[in-house]
Parts: structure tokens; sequence; C-alpha cells
DNA sequence: CTGTTAGCGCTTTCAG
DNA sequence: CTGAAAGCGCTAACAG
């Protein structure tokens, strides 16, 4: 292997016949340096490919422009949606994203925490884990002097910015719907009870129901602690065989909602006409299910940007003490398993 | 905020009055130091939580432990898992990954690498975008001695080993299926002509089109440039209305069968039993649509480990011009759509 | 077994 | 306008 000798910023001057800071400033384009000198340092390093050492600039400097990335799960429509908007988004202000995955696990979180610290990034993006609730090993990235900004998943036992979407109107308005449209039995499968959006959806669940006046009963309310689709079917499958079955499901996710729907039309229901089903979150599997899912779309892609934009500003004002949340709208987009009612037309 | 100093080696030399050198030594229980002074060292280090400053060591050593990774595009189900099985086994070895897409646009895949490249990576992984050809921009991490190993999509004028998926057999295999169900006009809507495992799968087609003595038509062969749902649906309809239509469809990718479905069932077409449908890939969607997608898995996750294990190991040797390939073999998955026979029965 | 020394490549005072 | 020099924190050859 043709192991080529880097071009150094000394290289660069014994060449010129500067010195090295000259050579220095000169690429920077420092008021103090003649015009000829930077023209003659500029034209040296064009020519013969000078690539300053980031490693070294880096160390100088103390910082890496790399920032850290945690999602629970990867391979997920709504995180990899914010990965993308949060990639696209540090890529503007030259920063890179590295990025790793809990996998919902707080041992995992940490160790990816710690080699995260290790390599230094200048800052760090987390959507917390179900099992993480104190977050101390989050308190450290904060202790360094490297800013934390929570997205989607949060705690609010740290103080850090936050980013994100408006859950408990998401479920109001998502509920609301299902009452327009006329279903009267209400369930929702919900997630952990530890487990801030999860509660946020419920509590807008509940309001919904007892703004409208519609029949509550702790029956028809069941918790996820995967919240995976044989969940959905299980707790589908069980309500619909009790004394008094609902009829229409609220699902934490559209994933839980798969698992109802699966369940529903084994047992041949028909949806929306008897049953009406409604996801959360709006994946890529909402349109191409049969029938279509209704779901409440998180904006993931914008959750991104915004939440990147807000970690770069901080790490650049040297600010880890700040509290600016951000709250994005979600948007009901309604398809065909909750339309009871133009179906009936 | 409370800017606390980081404690150094000299700091702990100072303390216990020995010198860096010892100190550093020591931490890394090099043979040559007592015991006795190990034992200090580390214990006094433990108590005052030293952490080694790592931006100073990888200088020092010029790595980084990080590691990039290219791809396509990240809102996709088959790379966010082939990312999944990378960044997993990236993590055992103690290395970062640094996730960056290209949108399958060379330019943004050239910038990916440039900033990749300052930021010092130790090793990049691509799947290239549908416009790269020559990859010049890639043989910069080669000549800096930073191992280049490519997945799913590559281009062979590039000196690197390779992880790719048997795509020829994969078609072959699934072609095959059709033609045993009864299909006898089978299409094929395929992806650009210069993409190499669009053509791969498309001989793979004709081999198996030929060694059966199926009609091979022109006319049935149609090339998609974006990979879309909507090309799948245009080219279904263009064929479908064609004075000879197929009587099946084997598409590029799952998310062009989809569309190639939609379309069918709009023209109220009987899915499997006039018209067979056939992906590619495996995604999650083929499992939820209905009907059933019979695929063609292509073990992401499986390529993404064996991918960042092979460039682990090229960094770990400093070896650059390896050309090992990896060939994974598919898996048939099949579904409802291509069962023509199990239907009439 | 331990200390001295030099140096990685770059930035940044401080002097001129 | 430019140069000399110090130093970031750590490693490693060399010399005791």
């Amino acid at each position: 292997m043709i192991e080529k000798k880097k071009l150094t910023l000394k290289d660069i001057a014994k060449e010129l016949g500067i010195s090295v800071s000259t050579a220095s400033r000169a690429l920077k384009e420092h008021p103090d340096i003649a015009k000829e000198t930077i023209k003659a340092v500029k034209e040296y390093a064009e020519a013969h490919h000078y690539v300053p050492n980031f490693l070294a600039v880096n160390f100088r400097k103390s910082r890496t422009f790399n920032i850290g990335l945690i999602v629970p799960e990867l391979v997920h429509h709504f995180f990899s949606t914010v990965i993308s908007g949060a990639i696209d988004e540090a890529k503007k202000y030259g920063y890179n994203v590295l990025v790793s995955q809990s996998n919902d696990l707080l041992k995992d979180e940490k160790v990816a925490c710690r080699t995260m610290l290790s390599s230094s990034v200048d800052g760090l993006l987390i959507s917390i884990s179900n099992e993480t609730l104190e977050g101390e090993h989050l308190q450290d990235f904060l202790s360094e002097g490297k800013p934390v900004v929570q997205f989607d998943k949060i705690t609010d036992h740290l103080n850090t910015p936050k980013v994100t979407v408006d859950d408990f109107e998401g479920a109001y308005n998502a509920v609301n719907h299902l009452i327009k449209q006329g279903y009267k039995k209400i369930a929702h499968i919900r997630g952990r009870k530890n487990v801030k959006n999860a509660n946020e959806r419920y509590e807008g669940y509940l309001k919904a129901l007892k703004d409208h006046h519609v029949e509550i009963t702790e029956n028809w309310v069941k918790s996820c602690s995967a919240i995976s689709e044989n969940e959905g079917y299980d707790f589908a499958k069980e309500m619909m065989e009790s004394a008094n079955p609902p009829d229409s499901f609220f699902c934490i996710t559209d994933l839980v909602a798969l698992g109802v729907i699966r369940y529903l039309k084994e047992a041949k229901y028909e949806i929306p006409y008897q049953i009406g089903v409604m996801g959360f979150s709006n994946w890529k599997l909402a349109e191409v299910v049969s029938p279509g899912l209704s779901s409440v779309d998180q904006h993931g892609y914008d959750m991104g940007i915004k939440a990147m934009k807000l970690l770069i500003e901080l790490i650049q004002n040297q600010d880890c003490e700040n509290e600016e949340t951000i709250e994005l709208k979600t948007k009901l987009v309604i398809r065909d398993s909750s339309l009871k009612k133009d179906f009936i037309k």
C-alpha cells in the first residue's frame, strides 16, 4: 500500500520560506496577513492538495464536529425519519452524526452514551429507552459541557431542551374523530405507564371521552410493554371476546393497530363498519395495509431537523442550561379504518 | 455552567510524585512497571474519575474508532436493517458509526465522503448511489490508508471488498416459483441499467424464463428510474392495457410491487388468481399488504454485520488492498400474491 | 523499574 | 505584517 505522507503546515511553511504560524493564518485569510502571502500560501496548498489534519485541529480546539444520536430502535419508520431529518440538518452546519440504538434497554443506552462520550461528540440528541427514568448517565454530558437535546421519548428529570409532539392533542383529536364517526365504545391499547408520551396519549383519550360524555371503562384500556404487533392482536382478542366488547380501538402505535386489524380480520369483523381502528405515528404501513389505517402523523423529519438545529445552536453558544421546549402539532390522517359514517352512506 | 477542569495524566503524576510516562504506562499495566506503582496510579485515577482525553489519544495514534456508513436512503426498510446490523457489530469492537445518506445523488455522496474524511473516520462502509459509476471520491479513502467495504449496491471499478446478496439467484428462484405456479407471461419491472444488482436480477429473470422455455418479450420488461410505487402503478397499467398483457409481475423491489398491486386492485384483477405479483427485498410492508406479497429476503441485518466485521478486520490489519467478496444467499418468502396453484385448489 | 525527552500538527499569544 | 515559542494531552524511544 502506498502510504502517502500527508502534507502539513510545516511543509508549506518550509517550502515558501515563511513560518508555520503565518501559513496557518494565511489559510484562514487572517486580516493581519499580506494579500500576496495569502495568495501564495493558498495556491501552494491548493496545488499540493493540502488537507488540514482534523485530528490535530480538533484536539487543539477540543471539539469534533460530531454529534451523537441515540434512538430506541433504528429499524422503525418513525425513528428513521427523525434520524434522516437530523442528519440532513447537521450536514448543513458541517456536523457528522454518530448513530446508535438502545433497543429500549437502559444498559445498552448507557453503553452507547459512554462510547460516545469517549469518542467525544460535541453534543447529544436522544430519545430515551422505556427503561430510562432519571438519566444520570445523560448528566455526564452536561457536566462535560456538552449539550443534550431530548426528543419524542423524554424525561422531565433532566434539565435539557426537548422537542416533542403534542401527544395529548394528537390523541384527543384522534378519539374525537372516532366519536364523531359514531363509535361509542372506544378501547385504548396504550404504552407503558412510566413512559411520558404513552401517558399523554392516554390523557388525551380520556379527555375526549369525558368532553363528549362517552362511556369510560377500565376494561377497555390495556397496557403494552413491548408495543408489538402481537400485543395488539392479543389485547384485541381478549377484549372482543369479553362480555362487553368495544366497538373501536385507539392504539398507541400503528404496529399495535396492525395486530388489532389482523385479529379483527381473522374473526371476520368488518372494519370500519363494525369496528373502527385508529393508529398513531402514521408509518408507511398505515398507507399500505388494508383497509388503510387512520393515524396521527408526528412529523418525524421535521422533529429531527428542529432538534438538531436546537442542539447545534446550544453547542455554538456553549450553552448547557437551556430549557427551551418545542412542541410540534400532530396531524390527523384519516383513512378507511375509522370511517364508519362514510361507510354507511 | 460549571466547567470542571478535567484531570490529566500530568495531574496524577504530579500528585503521586512520578513522571507522566510512568503514569501512562501504569494505567495500561505495562509489564515494566512495579505492581505497587500500578496499584497506586489506578487507585488514584479511579478515585478522581480520571478519563483519558481521547481527542489527544486519537490525535497521537491517528485513528478515531469511528466508522463512516453511507447509504442511498435512510428511511428505507432494507437499509435501516443493514445499518442496524452494522452498528450492533461495531459496538462489539468499540467503534462508533457515522451515518449519512446520499439520496441517490452523486453530489450528496461526494459531500458525505468529504466531511467523513475530514472528521477522520478509520474506514468506510458504503452502498453507492444510482449515479455513482467510477467512484474516484472513494479512492481518496484508500489513498489515505482507510479501508472501504462496499455492500449491496456496488461498483466493480473500485478495488475493495464487497458484501452482496446473490441477486441473480434470488431473481432466478423468484421467477422459477412463478413458473411453477403456472404463470406463463411473466413481466419484469426492473431498475436502472447502470445499476449492478438491477442487472443481476434481470439476468436471473431471463435465465429462469429460458431454462423453462417460457415466452420472452421485450414489451414485458420496463425500467424504473426512481424505483417508486408510482412507477409500479404506471407500468402495470401500461402493460395490462396493452394488446398482450402479462399474467404476472416480478418487481425490482417491494415498493414497486405495491404500486402494481394498487393498480391491479383498482382495475379489479384478482391476485393471485388472474395475476401474480412478486417483490424483492421482503420489507415489513410485504407482510402487511393485502394480499401478502411474496418476496425475496436479502438478510439485511446479517449483511450489516458481515460488512462491518470485514471492515474492522481490514482496519486492524492496516489492509487496504483486499478484494475479498462475500455473497449472501437470498431466501424466497412465499405469501399469497403468487400462489395461483394453491388458490385454485 | 522509572524518568527524560521529543514530538504528533495545529493554534495562539506575545514580540517585534 | 510576520515569526518565535509555548503548549494542548498523550505516547514511546531511549537512557539510565
